[in-house]
RNA sequence: GCCCCCAUCGACUAGCGGUCCAGGUCGCGGCCCUUUCAAGGCCGUAGCACGGGUUCGAAUCCCGUUGGGGGCACCA
């Protein structure tokens, strides 16, 4: 994987990497992780930790060091005098350019593609060296292939037309060629590039969404790719197992949001119960709520099949974590059971989920009301919200007396 | 403008000449379950871009059209 260091790592790039990483694992190589730095003037201080943390995030693990184009830059400078000698490349206004065979074609055996040609006459000469001596990335990258012994250059599509120049440039040195695959992009629901306005675009987002790494490689790993039309859920090991590039679909996909939620729920739901809360726990303490993990990890149990990301638990369950303002208007003409309901749990023993649902169960029967119309209202009063967790393991964990006062304050609210 | 790539339900895809009046998953619709919301179960909706060939036979092969994407930097 070569990126560039000039900001966070965009989800494309990460399905390119994992087609990348689940080959080298599948096929027992190794996967490399190149920053292509040759532009100076547009690289982020601190991309290459970012970079480096989203991709151990998500299980990406690469082998030996990361290394840098630019240290190469004398050796490319070495290169390029060399082809100078020999009359494949020349001098032009203090840059070094390579010249292009004007007849022919250059082509080659695109893994996802198949044969790839392309008129040489349509291919300029390319600077090979900056007239300040930097090399251009499609001179060092096809050099740098060469020196680390890379047999697999999977890539973007958007490095097709980059292909045949990178060949040329290999072929005059004399050096093998490695074995090229170009996978699709990733475009959003409009068919168009995947940016910003169609949602979380980088790995930090997901994150920050509450989207889990198991779930995201899951996904990812199905835009452009399938065993065989029937498996959707599978384990990393199982991704490994069986991926093959060759399976690869040359068209672009799109990105489905809706289907990604989905996938994550279905994870999260797989999860045991402990180590959801972990990761609930985990979660919060990362973005910024400073909640008791013990009851995080009471009323993870509460939410783990009712919520699709990690981010939805402040919204669905904040109401055990800090006061509540319910609407009155939603508290629905329910006065008589409120106040009802906090009289018959204000001496209940012993105070648990099912006591209080018996308890609760009596008093709409008491007041022949459905089920329905005589909960919702105690919802709305306790929880603050008309979608909550199930009402009574709520009532049990939020505790008798902060149950007790809301009651009577949405009670005293509702009669007003 | 030139070059390259792509084309099966709304989306992701299976299909690599007959077993496909096209299968799976998400989404969407309906029903069941139900204290809300989910989850779960059942049922359903919807597609081979178009036109020519090749062949006994085409979603599958070839050509063209149309549509979409990518690239034409001393960016990567």
């Amino acid at each position: 994987m070569a990126p560039s260091p000039t900001g966070l790592l965009h989800i494309g790039n990460v399905r390119t990497a994992l087609f990348n990483w689940l080959f080298a694992r599948h096929e027992g190589g190794e996967f490399k992780l190149r920053i292509e730095n040759t532009d100076t003037s547009r690289e982020v201080a601190e991309a290459v930790d970012q970079i480096q943390a989203s991709l151990r995030w998500l299980g990406l693990d690469w082998d030996g060091a990361h290394t840098f184009q630019l240290d190469r830059m004398d050796d490319c400078r070495r290169v390029a005098d060399q082809l100078v000698a020999e009359g494949k490349a020349y001098e032009d206004e203090g840059a070094i350019r390579f010249r292009m065979p004007d007849e022919g074609s250059t082509g080659w055996d695109d893994v996802v593609r198949g044969r790839v040609e392309v008129p040489n006459e349509t291919i300029e000469d390319l600077v090979l060296v900056r007239s300040d001596g930097r090399p251009t990335y499609n001179f060092a990258s096809p050099m740098e292939d060469v020196w680390d012994g890379i047999t697999h250059v999977i890539r973007g599509e958007d490095h097709i037309s980059n292909t045949p120049k990178q060949i040329q440039i290999i072929r005059a040195i004399g050096a093998e060629l490695p074995v090229y695959a170009h996978v699709p992009n990733v475009a959003g629901a409009d068919g168009k590039k995947l940016s910003k306005r169609h949602g979380a675009v980088t790995v930090e987002e997901f994150r920050k969404d509450g989207y889990l790494p198991e779930a995201l490689v899951n996904f990812l790993a199905l835009l452009g790719w399938a065993p065989d039309g029937e498996t959707t859920i599978m384990a990393r090991e199982e991704l490994v197992a069986r991926f093959d590039l060759a399976r690869v679909s040359p068209s672009p996909a799109q990105f489905d949001y809706a289907k990604l939620d989905w996938m994550n729920g279905m994870y999260m739901r797989a999860l045991p119960a402990a180590e959801f809360a972990h990761r609930l726990v985990i979660w919060l303490g990362e973005n910024g709520y400073d909640w008791d993990a013990e009851l995080v990890a009471k009323a993870a149990p509460l939410v783990q099949e009712k919520i699709a990301r990690l981010a939805e638990f402040p919204a669905f369950a904040g109401f055990l974590f800090g006061d509540v303002a319910p609407d009155a208007a939603e508290l629905d003409g329910g006065g008589a059971m409120l106040a009802a309901a906090a009289d018959r749990l204000a001496g209940l023993e012993p105070f648990t989920a099912e006591t209080i649902e018996a308890a609760l169960r009596a008093e709409a029967e008491t007041l022949e009301l459905k089920p329905r119309q005589a909960f919702q209202p105690v919802r709305v009063a306790v929880t603050g919200s008309r979608v909550s967790p199930g009402l009574f393991e709520s009532i049990e964990l939020l505790g008798r007396e902060a149950t007790l006062s809301r009651l009577r304050a949405a009670a005293a609210a509702a009669a007003a």
